[in-house]
DNA sequence: TTCCTTAGTGGCACACTCTGTCAATAAGTC
DNA sequence: GACTTATTGACAGAGTGTGCCACTAAGGAA
């Protein structure tokens, strides 16, 4: 009960919203699924569904559910430890810790369209860009060169933490995710 | 005369609808310009705009005029020669050589939108994705574990091509974009 | 409880993007 | 010059996303 009764109403029908959603990506394809289906199954007006997600890939972006977010990332941000920074975020995206307003689990779901789904995976680059351009300030703000700071955060988004991501995925996720951001670590000192 | 008339007629086309759209962007913003207004000032109708470049992003990130796409990337892959791979793409982008098709400078005119532009951005990441995809795929042809080729293709792709590229469009143009990436490749190897 | 303020919702109209289809035209071929 | 094929324009229509306004529900104060 620490969230007032708005906001967890809010975030329970943002949850049932994304869960409606998937299944009917599930049965039917994401393509094939209108935002206009999705808000009649969830019970919500379209209208309501834009305003939580913005868009049909907000449902894959938005906070608290997304994985990859740039609000969600941020807390655990460390310029000074970058590989500690990375291995925090894979563990809180992927070992989500139980909180009463939001369920374990749903993120996960959707990770399938996040990778196959050409049009959520430009929404998932924006979300990520974003959070590399903070990134970027922070690394300046440490006094590295403009140069130096673009390349380096942008390396660990989308090389590290997306590449990981992406193959812990395809692996079955079997292995545990840190695996594959010490693996992506070590391939950063070994480039051809 | 290389190029059949059809070809020629083709590109001609599209260059004047990218090179008309642009003027309309720099005159009242990227948002404020529907497809319609780019096709009636270019003579053609919605339909062929769309057959041309697929959608409105699709202006910056179609070929021959993209300065982005896999395809125009592809024929300087070396996946022996990482460093010279990008040198030779910054190069051949930034500094293209005349074709009498292609005449030279478009691609150019619209960096500002290729950078500020939300859904251009999105669009351009989504033909690094490809770019990125088909390079993965080389360098594990040449025995690279999945993690490394994917991690090492991502980070040349999105950190070390697009971050230099970026950064030397933020810098105004005036020094040679070479030394960006050079700068850049340094920097992998002084990761903190 | 009651009143009041504020946040959230639904419904409507509308602009815009993008696709399927088909007839008309232009280019390439023999 | 006739035939084949690619390209175009016009039209209809589905789908996404936004502005607007009245309505309902929550939070706070007396």
């Amino acid at each position: 009960m620490a969230l007032p009764l708005r906001e967890r109403n809010r975030l329970a029908a943002a949850h049932h919203i994304i869960d409606t959603a998937i299944d009917l990506f599930d049965e039917h394809g994401y393509g094939q699924v209108t935002v206009e289906q999705i808000a009649a199954a969830a019970g919500v007006s379209p209208r309501t569904f834009y305003r939580y997600f913005g868009s049909k890939e907000g449902l894959f972006t938005t906070d608290p559910y997304t994985v990859i977010g740039a609000d969600q990332i941020q807390p655990h941000i460390d310029p000074d430890d970058l590989p500690g920074t990375l291995r925090r975020i894979i563990a809180a995206v992927t070992d989500p810790p139980p909180q009463e307003a939001v369920p374990a689990g749903p993120p996960w779901r959707g990770m399938h369209y996040v990778l196959q789904e050409p049009a959520v995976r430009a929404a998932v680059y924006t979300a990520l860009d974003e959070g590399s351009r903070r990134f970027t300030e922070l690394l300046r703000e440490r006094g590295m060169s403009a140069t130096q700071a673009r390349v380096t955060a942008r390396t660990y988004w989308f090389g590290v933490y997306f590449g990981s991501l992406e193959q812990w995925h395809l692996d079955g996720r079997v292995r545990p995710p840190g695996d594959y951001i010490d693996q992506a670590l070590a391939a950063l000192h070994d480039l051809p």
